[in-house]
DNA sequence: GGTCGGTCGTTGACTGCGCAACGATATGCC
DNA sequence: GGCATATCGTTGCGCAGTCAACGACCGACC
């Protein structure tokens, strides 16, 4: 009820334009869009308590700590700054900035890329990996808290395919007019 | 796979640290992961095309559409600053920049409180709805093209509720330690 | 009626991010 | 080899958002 609605508008094309107390009028209210709201909304909330705790307790945003998290599991700890934009869902600038911080704050290090002289690998250091495992403990607590305790293992089976099967097809192609759309409407 | 983890770290606590060529190791994968990796990857790049597509074709960002959107169904068209921050997911300051660009846009307007002398109320002109109604047509596409056409009224429904479940209890309250974690562990 | 704490919306300072432009390098074609 | 084009990471600039502080106002309690 108080979640973001983000769409449903439209209809009702001839309806009188005077400026009535127009309670209705103009709601669509197209089937799935109620999923839709829960996304977002669920998105924004968890989010946000997530990264205040996060930063409350260990100074890290949620991209930093992804971004620490992507490094790790990297073989040999580093990543490309491209792939890990990529994996962050960054900019290259973002990423550039991130890793600025990350650097300072003594949790990664900017190693010359052996393959490609224009590349720059992240490299997570020990008090990196360190600080990421405390971290973790502090996030994954919160993501128990306002996410998987919600859920039961039949929820979680649902969101994962259903949420795959949404982002999948979005993964790095450029800005496609229209594309993977079945073809139905435009 | 290339989703973004956010999570899974820890575990074997009593591992060499040793600077290792370390592959795995610190990797949990605990149950419901995947599901939340899933989510905040649908979220990043959805959420991104839709953006790109709103601004270039209206000039509009998600906030600021959905914040029309809100101010629309509201009775009257008018909503309180107060209500308007909370339905948006935004902070007050926030929800103060993003009325002042709508009102420099001519699609709102700040009208006094009449119950309250504190409180303004941002009120939806003409153009306002107009430039809603046309965006609305965009970004239903672009939620169609994205989301809901790669999902079954099953899905729907099951997103709906989990993530219902998930974001409700979250509504307002503030800063809880721990709170309705259903008494499990902290 | 006066005072005190709480809430409303706004503002200043700051931060994080994206875009566009840049030098450096890689790669393909002649 | 020599050149054109593309990609890599960084940077300047601008924008949108948060936090903290502010004046204005509400409501309750004395």
């Amino acid at each position: 009820m108080t979640t973001p609605s983000l769409s449903r508008v439209a209809g009702a094309p001839a309806e009188a334009p005077t400026a009535a107390r127009g309670s209705a009028a103009l709601i669509a209210d197209e089937p799935g869009l109620g999923a839709w709201r829960s996304f977002l909304t669920a998105h924004a909330r968890i989010t946000r308590r997530l990264d205040e705790e996060l930063q409350a307790a260990h100074g890290l945003s949620l991209a930093e700590y992804d971004a620490l998290l992507q490094i790790a599991h990297a073989p040999g700890r580093r990543v490309r700054m491209n792939v890990l934009a990529e994996r962050v869902i960054l900019s290259r600038s973002g990423i550039t900035r991130l890793v600025d911080r990350l650097e300072a704050a003594g949790a990664v290090e900017r190693k010359a890329c052996s393959t490609d002289a224009r590349g720059q690998e992240a490299e997570l250091t020990a008090v990196g990996l360190e600080r990421l495992r405390s971290a973790a403990t502090t996030h994954l607590e919160g993501v128990r808290r306002y996410f998987l305790g919600r859920l039961d293992s039949a929820d979680l089976a649902g969101l994962e395919a259903s949420l795959g099967r949404v982002a999948d097809p979005l993964e790095s192609g450029s800005h496609p007019a229209h594309e993977g759309c079945p073809p139905g409407e435009l």
